[in-house]
DNA sequence: TTGAACTATAAGTATGTACATATTATTTTG
DNA sequence: CAAAATAATATGTACATACTTATAGTTCAA
């Protein structure tokens, strides 16, 4: 019992999610320090370091310089979920992937879209609605909005071949970007582009990416009834 | 700029990042292997690692032995979500948390709870319905299965003080749990409890979470129209 | 010509040491 | 007695070195 030795990360972090687990250390607890465990598992404390690391970037564990670590009081575990590339994701379950745009104009946008986006009142940006077909039929349609003032090359871009999101993500690098998963209820407009009934919810992503402080693009992905995203812990 | 040194694994990191962003380095390219960038950058291999390890937990790089680095083809970025503990959620907000319990009893659940909950035909499960109010409005409602031979103590537990998955989090350990994130349609039943109309799109999550091979607990949860889930890359 | 064995390579990991940094605890000082 | 200076401490990081592991690429054999 005393003798085991825990020599990789993974089983230094094995042997501590088995004591969270089992209740020999509680929520709230201070477990041993870094130079503590490297003795107790006879390996080095960078090892121990590595673990402990892991388990708090899950958010199981809390860690303070001087303080110490913690079991977390609540495991608010964080899931990390894939955004999916809608070409890739339809491809990967074997079917075709085909789209086609239903609009591509240049507009003033609503004024959600104006706030998120961070321009100033009547200034025209690039508008595209377009469907995606999963072998052949409706999977989602997004409804983009575009800064081409932030996008050099779009205007003159064929958007028929690739998507605006491939054609974006091929030549525009991007900081970073905000989501938020909803549901809607499928008004007329939704009901008639996605071949289903009006009244049905539907699954909703919202997408604002930037570079530089400036928003690129914004997008609403509507996506036909039935769509689940789905992650592991 | 060939004097320019990195020492620490963040502003490594900074530096590959602005490479790829600048499209020195573009999608699908590999990059040079650790032993280079560590001179390069004046560092030691083990930073460079540390900074190409955390850009590959992103997405953004794709590493494999033998092979090297790569700049990911497809920026799939990974978004960490926090998963909310719902009452936690609520007065975060400011709002006060109330539930109460609309159904609380032994029954054979429907087939796909059994199939998510591995359990055979017959078999009764402790099957509860919860509604969790913001302000006293109705804000989501779970639908939980708990399996009682998993759960030892569950059966005398008090659920009307704390919510079953206040109860589970504090007394049964969990190694893992998957989601999936959908939307749905307001029914009779559904507008009912949440007060809203029927044929409104409601934003559901459903949970399963496991120990030790075993299913502890399956839950649905419905929102009540408007709720979102946000996160950023 | 397929496939099995081998080899070279790049990432992955472990370790001892050293120093940095944040933060708590203690002592000194006004 | 409160505020400021100081010490103590646990995590955080860097580095040189050494060894491990997966695997792409090559060679060899059936």
């Amino acid at each position: 019992m005393s003798g085991e030795e825990f020599k990789t990360w993974q089983s230094v972090q094995a042997e501590v999610l088995r004591r969270i687990n089992s209740r020999q250390w509680k929520p709230g607890d201070f477990i041993p320090n870094e130079a503590e465990l490297s003795v107790e598992f006879g390996c080095a404390r960078a090892t121990v370091n590595r673990a402990l690391r892991a388990l708090a970037d899950t958010g199981l564990l809390d860690r303070r310089r001087k303080a110490g670590t913690r079991v977390a009081l609540n495991p608010v575990r964080k899931a990390t979920l894939d955004i999916p590339v809608i070409r890739y994701e339809i491809e990967g379950k074997g079917q075709t992937y085909r789209h086609t745009v239903l609009e591509h104009n240049r507009a003033v946008p609503p004024s959600g879209i104006r706030a998120r986006m961070q321009t100033e009142p009547g200034v025209k940006l690039l508008h595209l609605v377009t469907l995606h077909l999963a072998d052949g039929k409706p999977y989602v349609f997004g409804d983009r909005w575009i800064n081409p003032a932030v996008v050099p090359g779009i205007e003159a871009a064929d958007l028929s071949a690739k998507s605006a999101n491939e054609w974006l993500v091929a030549n525009i690098p991007f900081e970073g970007g905000d989501f938020s998963f909803s549901a809607m209820t499928a008004g007329h407009r939704e009901a008639e582009i996605l071949a289903c009934k009006e009244g049905e919810g539907l699954f909703v992503i919202d997408r604002s990416t930037w570079n530089k402080g400036l928003v690129i693009t914004s997008v609403r992905l509507t996506f036909a009834p039935g769509y689940q995203m789905h992650t592991k812990i």
